[in-house]
DNA sequence: CGGGTCAAGTGGTCTTACCACTTGACCACC
DNA sequence: GGTGGTCAAGTGGTAAGACCACTTGACCCG
């Protein structure tokens, strides 16, 4: 009996989605004014105090302007929003968006050097045997979806170790966004179970308080499952 | 006659700003309950409505977690905050937290290369020629601050050539977070105006589409301005 | 001791009313 | 012709009070 936690979404929740929706989808251009308040609490049928929760927190991800006294505007996320946003662009409709899972791609293979290098020069020993604790678990488990969960747990290690905020709060926003979607990259990248190689490199690396050397070797950690996940998204657009 | 706009905060605003700096500062501890929303109206002498607008907006930054039935609690915004959270955190009671500039710093230099690169490859003559143009208006321009915009603006067109809807997030960020400093920055900043050389040489990367050249070429743009900044925190901090 | 019951407290929602602000039309006045 | 004043309508901001839904913990029972 697979039971799965049961949701329950407060109405300001739907809402929020609802408009996030639209204006992510284009259906409301850039600039247009939304409905007033008291219009969409008609039209959705729930009272204008549920319409504000969610359209102030619209306005906070930057996606619409709310100005006193004037209409509540449309803005170009593109400009406007934040990292934050990502999670909901990554994933929408329950459905993978291949062109942003992309550039995630991407920007992981750009940032993780650093980090790996960064937690090389200030981690030190300790960080080496946290992260040689994972790879131990790695090379015990062949379940793909935990593998993935291990392997985010050693990045998490290592983004400890290079002790900057800047890239904790990227990270945390990365992870958010891969979360959700992990079981679905797990069956893709189920290839990739077994090569913990790499990992124990980097933590070689790490050990030795090698920067350049965890640069090279986090480049190693991650071109595997960038080239897996790419040629996975081709297949998708060419069924598509 | 030198005006500002004026600014008025609504109660819903402030409530948010205290909660998240009574986060921020530890005030709160991880894992204590807030008082209720009931209790909160009536401290602060407001309606439920505005102390809810503003625990709502809280919660959607990660930095407590509301549960129906159940206490509203801090959670660990080391762990749990994103990205949007850096504005807030960078410039804390108006004063700027050094700590939190150098890593700022470190980020920008360890992803601005990435970003050059991409752009180089994939932004074409187009992209060289409005670089061009903010580039002569870089040289004939001798006021800081203006500079320090232009400087941004440049990167915003670089950013855009990356055609990277990630690295387009991370830098939106950023900047929030960049922007509202930049005046105090400028003033530190200020022996750099007139180095437009770099920049100019990034740009014929670019219209190169040479990404590696570009890479280099980022490097020697932000290493200036990273030092001059660095040098200046350290200053900062044997004053105090 | 396991399990059911119940009351208290908390967040979720609705209704209604009023205040503060923006907008645009209209109109005097120079 | 333009300047500024006035006003009404519409919008967001706020308040108050009442219920509903849920969690928690104390209590009681078998």
């Amino acid at each position: 009996m697979a039971l799965r936690p049961v949701t329950r979404r407060s109405v300001a929740d739907q809402v929020f989605d609802q408009v996030l929706d639209d204006v992510l989808d284009g259906e409301l251009a850039v600039g247009e004014p939304l409905p007033s308040e008291r219009r969409l609490a008609e039209v959705l049928g729930i009272s204008r105090p549920a319409v504000r929760e969610a359209l102030q927190r619209v306005a906070q991800t930057g996606l619409v302007e709310v100005r006193h006294g004037g209409a509540t505007t449309v803005r170009d996320f593109r400009r406007a929003a934040g990292l934050d946003l990502l999670p909901r662009l990554l994933v929408r409709g329950g459905r993978l968006d291949a062109a942003i899972a992309r550039s995630v791609i991407e920007a992981r293979a750009e940032v993780g050097p650093g980090i790996a290098a960064k937690a090389a020069e200030r981690g030190g020993p300790g960080l080496a045997a946290e992260l040689d604790r994972v790879v131990a678990e790695l090379e015990a488990t062949t379940e793909s979806i935990r593998w993935q969960g291990l392997a985010l747990d050693y990045w998490d290690l290592l983004v400890d170790g290079a002790d900057s905020l800047v890239f904790r709060l990227m990270f945390n926003s990365l992870r958010t966004a891969y979360e959700p979607a992990l079981p679905a990259l797990a069956a893709v990248l189920g290839a990739e179970v077994g090569q913990v190689e790499p990992y124990r490199l980097l933590a070689a690396a790490v050990r030795a308080g090698d920067g350049a050397t965890a640069r090279a070797a986090a480049t190693r950690v991650l071109t595997p499952t960038a080239e897996a996940l790419l040629a996975a998204f081709d297949a998708m657009e060419e069924d598509a």
